[in-house]
DNA sequence: GCACAGAATTCAACTGTGCTGAATAAGACG
DNA sequence: CGTCTTATTCAGCACAGTTGAATTCTGTGC
């Protein structure tokens, strides 16, 4: 199909470079469906079965295309240190300079992955919430980083992942300053042992 | 393939209805991706063209047998009214007793769904913000209801679309009292215009 | 009653998908 | 130089969603 003699060719050129680079254009340009491995290896001036003999497959050159990272773990340490009451303004800001450093439509683009959401759940689940509630103590200390986790997620989803217009459009330090009282009052107030807020009518 | 002597079948069998059913179940048990329409029709016990011809196309049925919403409006109103100190309490309720009364399986579903992304997306930005900035009121009124909309967010979010568990394993009522705090400073918290909290290292 | 338009169905097949197996040629290394 | 491994092309398989033609029933107008 491409005529470029069978076999090993001359030199040693980077060809699982370029396929990455190709793919990451193309899955960038039309999302992981749209895109075929042939269109790939077309770009990469390559046949398409070298994408399965580099990558096993597909899914595995899109993993490796875009980096679908989760969560910056140095970043997370640097916020859980230092004085409670700048807590939630060093979450926020470890949140925003991780995510706002990728392209939108890389962010988006983990909305459509499995496993990129299954390792964000994971991490939100088993890492965060247990070094928030360890950094907090008190009582119910996992309570509020549940919720605080929860103020997170919202900041994730609503300005990355899925992105709501007013919230996507904040500069990254309005973030801090619009979100920062849900999340200190998730953070540091205790929840009323109030009874049910009766529903009003349903 | 299945031998059924060719051409329109006797009385009026609701073949229709029985697509649905079938595809429900299949795509709710191995997903969109790992349902096929030879399956769904399988199952169903027709010829699988009748899917592309009853709903156009494999996404048509997708469409028709989950029923993708985004948020009651109904309900909507009903927290928009009332006492503000209440509000919180009230949209929590909202959300939580539309969602949870579908499925799990289905919730996460929507996630892989384009379509209802949008439509969440666009509910979110074009009814929710402008409906509780409007009953707000106020200097900053559209910055407190982006920070309530980020905070909802993260609850369907964290709760439903992608389950991080502990925020899942909250019973409904107690949704209210954990995100209340932080709900509640979102929706009437001024945020301080204090200068940028110093990234500290980065 | 009956003709006949339209609706519902099956079947065969088309196109495009990711992936595999064999053939082949170059590099690596003793 | 000989051999083993690696990188590549090619042909094609199995399966996907979709389409067109053929077929049979339903429903309406006369």
């Amino acid at each position: 199909m491409l005529n470029k003699t069978r076999g090993r060719p001359r030199g040693n050129p980077d060809t699982k470079a370029r396929l990455v680079e190709a793919a990451r254009a193309l899955f960038l340009a039309h999302g992981y469906q749209g895109t075929t491995v042939r269109a790939i290896a077309g770009r990469a001036g390559v046949d398409s079965a070298l994408i399965t003999y580099h990558f096993g497959s597909k899914r595995g050159l899109f993993g490796q295309a875009l980096n679908l990272f989760c969560v910056d773990p140095a970043a997370l340490d640097q916020a859980l240190r230092g004085d409670p009451a700048g807590l939630a303004d060093r979450l926020l800001n470890a949140v925003t300079t991780l995510w706002d450093a990728t392209a939108p439509t890389e962010n988006r683009m983990a909305l459509q992955d499995d496993d990129a959401m299954r390792a964000l759940r994971g991490y939100l689940e088993s890492e965060l919430v247990v070094r928030i509630a360890e950094f907090l103590g008190g009582p119910d200390a996992t309570e509020r980083a549940t919720a605080a986790v929860g103020v997170l997620g919202g900041v994730i989803f609503t300005r990355y992942l899925n992105p709501v217009r007013p919230v996507a459009a904040l500069p990254s330090a309005e973030v801090r300053r619009v979100f920062g009282p849900a999340l200190r009052a998730a953070l540091h107030t205790r929840a009323a042992r109030r009874p049910g807020v009766r529903p009003s009518i349903d």
